[in-house]
This record gives structure tokens, sequence and C-alpha cells, in this order.
DNA sequence: CATTATACATACTTTAGGGTAAGTACTTGT
DNA sequence: ACAAGTACTTACCCTAAAGTATGTATAATG
């Protein structure tokens, strides 16, 4: 994972914004371009790494790994671990992801309204 | 406001994060930095650039500019400039704008409850 | 004995977005 | 005459996040 400076503007501006403003702090958990849909098929059922890899073909192996130990620092999902070889790891929501779940809705709800026709499938 | 490359992976993941997900539609629109706050200080009432200028001390002039002309292309604000000299430009939500103001209010009291580790230690 | 599959890790590059600083045009107040 | 206030605009720099490519250990399979 990425090192970020000590010290930055940037920093700075973001430790404002999460202490001023609890949408920003959404943002944060949610916010990667694939978080949302890693959350979405999640959502569906529980998910193996190599089954999350196959359902979203489109995402490289590392912005995968990096947001999955993201989400799960967030404690939005739990990662299970069986001690075997090879390695089997299940991903599944924790309550908080579970309880986003309205949230999002509402926001697919709100950007479906938004861009009549622009979606064709999903809710997630 | 900044150039983006015609074509770029980046590009390309976004427009298929768009098209799958509308929650990701929602960042897009309300994603920037400062973009909830902008939005929040506008649903407080009505306000001018310079006061919104006042508001929010820490963001700087282009910033702020840049995010409300987004907003307006976006149909979440108004721009109302009365044809006077000095100028005087008044901000305000639309219909759109005010509609998120439920999920906004939604994404802040999750945002609450999960600072304050509600969720923790239950089971998903 | 080489390939495939598991679940990652890590070095390096690119790009979008945010930040800094300065300028514009026009009027009012001192 | 000059500073201050209005609402921007533009040029340039820097950083965080995203992307590319390759490597790790172990076991089963052909």
């Amino acid at each position: 994972m990425t090192r970020i400076k000590e010290y930055s503007t940037i920093q700075e501006n973001k430790r404002f914004a999460l202490a001023q403003c609890p949408v920003t702090y959404v943002m944060e958990k949610i916010g990667g371009y694939w978080k949302p849909i890693i959350l979405y098929q999640l959502s569906i059922s529980d998910k193996r790494y190599s089954e999350l890899r196959r359902a979203i073909p489109a995402i490289s192996e590392k912005m995968l790994i990096q947001h999955l130990k993201q989400l799960e620092a967030d404690k939005l999902i739990i990662r299970e671990a069986k001690p075997v070889v090879p390695p089997f790891v299940t991903y599944r929501l924790s309550a908080s992801g579970h309880s986003l779940k309205t949230i999002i809705g509402d926001m697919a709800a709100w950007a479906i309204e938004d861009a009549k026709g622009t979606f064709e499938n999903v809710e997630g």
C-alpha cells in the first residue's frame, strides 16, 4: 500500500473535511473506483478472493487486494482465512457493511432517477 | 478547469464503473473534497459566491469556483447572476440538490454511528 | 518436470485532481 | 490616485490514487 506523506496541504484539508463533514467520512470508506462494486458483489453473497477477481474481470489484482485491505481496515468487510494450502480466503460484509446497504440502495435510487435510462440492471 | 486525456485506462474504468454502478455515479457528483461541504452550506441557505468563500475559509478560490461549476453542470445547484457591477451572483440548491439532502443526512447519520463504534463486534 | 491455481506483495509509472499564486475588469470608498 | 471588493480565470506545480508488471510460497495435476 502506498505510503503517504506525514504532512501536505491535501492531508491537512482532508483532516479538516473529515472532522467537519460526515459525508466525507463515508466517501473515504466507500469512495474508491472499485469499492462500491466490491461491496455490491459481497452483498449478493460471500466470496473468495478468486471469485471476486472473476466477478470483476476489469480490476487488477493490486487494486482488488488494496481495496479489500482498506475495507477490512475500515471494518466494512471481514476476512476469513482457512489455514490450508492452497489458501482459502473468504470475504463477507460486516455489520457496518450490511448497515450501509440501505444508504447504498438510496444512492442507487437517486442516481437512477437523476439519470433515467443510464443504468440497465444493477442495484448495488 | 483541468483538461483530461481522451483516452486512458483510468477513464475507461471510470466509464465502466459509471455504467455498472449507480453509487459511482453519485460519487462523481458529490465526491470532491469540498463538494459535500459546499452543498451543506447551500442547504442551510442560498449564498453569494463571497459568502461561500467566507463560510469555508480553508478552500482556495480556484477549488471553490471549480466545484461550483461542476455542481452547476451536474444540475445540483443553480447559479443566478444579476447583471450589475460589481457582480452579484447567488447559488442555491436545485430540485436534484434538495433531493440529495435525505441521502446526505442518512450518510451523516451512518458516519456518526460508525465513528462511535456502534456496529463493532456485531456479526454480519 | 513444467504448468496451474491459490492469495497475495512490491517496484515502478501515469494521471486526475487538488494546491499556489497571480491576473482580469469594473466600481465604490478614502 | 489607490486600495478594496465583486466574481472569476489561467498557468504552473505537487500529491494521492490508480495502473502495469512481475515475483512469492505451496500443492496438485498433467
